[in-house]
DNA sequence: AGACGGCATGTAATCCATTACATGTGCATC
DNA sequence: GATGCACATGTAATGGATTACATGCCGTCT
């Protein structure tokens, strides 16, 4: 392994200097660089990131939480972190988390005592997942997509509570009256915004709001439990004209579960979805969603944390990014279903 | 930052011992033991990753090229090279690497003789990318999924072209005699494979091989181009009544596009698909493919790779790992179609 | 001419854990 | 009782890059 003073001897200079010219930290004549870039070059050399980073006491390397890579959403998250960090001089090491708070918690505090990491972004915070906060003082920390609260600390996300007001609201602009809602059993905040959300809407236009509209899908959005939640609601004595899902799968889920019972998609039942992941135009019919910027969230989560790590003076500590609502099939007005 | 010196103190000991009771490497009293784990706990010391990798000359990270996280292939086969990993107490870092190859080579290298990392698994070299065999001698490697043929390089996969011909087998079974393939453009020995398999079936039937029943999607498997690859087929002057698809995501683009044209899959169209990832089962007709265990080829490139890295003596070079053929509702027996 | 300042470069201390080698104690052997 | 060995522990060198401080040179100002 070439190491800097054989650089230093090829060329003719001390360490010192080369370790000035690699780091760009000036002061170094225009034909020593030459020289010194020339012995690199030859050498090829690559500086020992463990021994730069024992000695400047940082690691280059960003920690990501994550709760599982194959949810479509989160791989696009990951991949606008990862294209960022890359560009930035920064590796992304990914641990799974698996939702179980305890290791989570322990892994982190291992991870930055031993200074593997310089800053960490995490995907799925629990809305009480206050310990967070006793790291986010001594180390960089953003959270993105989902954060807590009260905590106040470096996040970025979208405005589910007014995303899925506006969509409610353009269910409710259909005629829709008898609004379901799927949600999921998981402590997120994007959960307990989107409800709130729906709920504005049914206050806001004078609509009752009924427990018995209001269905749970299991925490990990999946299709299955989709279409079990969507059969509690179908199945009632008087079931729902629409139903807005929190996630795209879960309504995917309602979509299927309503195909099973003989309702056609959006003339017996109108759906629309969140998040907007490739799945939604797959099939028809096309899903009416709200489009989350999930690949931006990512990348602008990663420059967030750069600009914390290198304690940029006016390194913001709330983004919220533009969401779209997306108008594709399966919302129909009430009234083409009561003219059948 | 509590160092291995205030904990030396503490405990009334000297670094060395502190060190060897972290170490396990023995020849410590116990009641040494005792009180250098009590001074560790009391002080919450970790020990710096940064300095034990300098001196040990190790990083106990772990490298992984992977093309796309979105892909759900690929998200599984990560979740099990990641719990794999922790487990043997390694981190994992993640590099997109878009097949872009000479970037690749030029970070592989560079991350290498940097220290920073002590391994490294591929998901998706092209079947042409010699370079890694430059590496793998300095280097451990294990190339997952794909492979160099010629290479011998450590790698683990499937087998590809036995699985693809007992696809288009079930298929010749069903009476059809008329199949066409849809693959991808790419250079992955996975897809030369699937094509071998395909043509070896054909052979052992008798049937001839037609060019023009062969068509390309682009080499991401994208569900777009998947339908516009059936659509060469499907409009044919003589189009197949059967086509093997060497992807899942192409399969249902196949499907997609065959409904648009009015084809009833499997009635008029029987399709086979690939990998068995979630969505074969999101829609029906339920895809008929071939599941592949795609976290369990994570899991044991991991367990592989840290023989190598260890030097395990009898580490193996090649592991096949079994797959199943799952037939769901996407293929027909061409008699039901004859019939009509 | 002497003093001073700025500049380019060199020397050596430093980051922290590991480990080769040194030390000291106690027990067994002859 | 002297020698030797095993064992527990300590001391100090080591890994490779960064950087505070030292040095030496040249030019400028008084």
């Amino acid at each position: 392994m070439v190491k800097i003073e054989d650089v230093a001897r090829a060329a003719g200079v001390s360490v010192a200097t080369v370790s000035r010219v690699l780091n760009e930290s000036g002061g170094v004549l225009p034909e020593t660089q030459e020289k010194v870039r020339e012995a690199v070059e030859r050498l090829h050399y690559e500086p020992n990131l463990s021994a730069r980073n024992l000695r400047k006491n940082e690691s280059r390397i960003i920690l990501i939480l994550a709760p599982n890579f194959s949810n479509p959403y989160y791989s696009n998250v990951l991949s606008g972190i990862c294209d960022v960090s890359r560009n930035l001089g920064y590796s992304t090491l990914i641990y799974n988390t698996y939702d179980s708070n305890a290791l989570d918690e322990k892994l982190v505090s291992s991870l930055f005592q031993k200074n593997r990491a310089d800053g960490m972004i995490t995907l799925a915070v629990n809305r009480d997942d206050h310990w967070l906060s006793r790291y986010a003082w001594e180390y960089p920390l953003v959270q993105c997509s989902e954060y807590v609260e009260e905590d106040s600390l470096p996040h970025i996300s979208v405005d589910n509570r007014l995303a899925a007001r506006e969509s409610v609201q353009h269910l409710i602009a259909q005629g829709h009256r008898r609004i379901g809602i799927v949600t999921s059993a998981n402590r997120y905040l994007s959960s307990t915004n989107r409800m709130r959300g729906y709920l504005d809407a049914l206050d806001a236009a004078g609509i009752e709001r009924n427990e018995d509209l209001i269905a749970y899908a299991s925490a990990d959005y999946s299709f299955a439990s989709g279409k079990q939640a969507a059969r509690n609601l179908l199945t009632l004595p008087e079931p729902p004209s629409a139903i807005f899902c929190v996630s795209d799968i879960l309504a995917l889920g309602v979509i299927a579960s309503a195909g099973k019972m003989g309702l056609q998609v959006p003339w017996d039942l109108s759906v629309t979805g969140f998040d907007d992941v490739d799945y939604t135009t797959m099939f028809h019919p096309y899903l009416t969603t709200v489009a989350v910027p999930c690949y931006e969230l990512g990348r602008r989560s990663m420059l967030l944390l750069y600009d914390h790590i290198v304690q940029k003076p006016g390194a913001e500590r709330e983004v919220y990014l533009p969401h779209q609502m997306i108008l594709r099939e399966t919302t129909a007005s009430i009234a083409s279903r009561e003219s059948i």
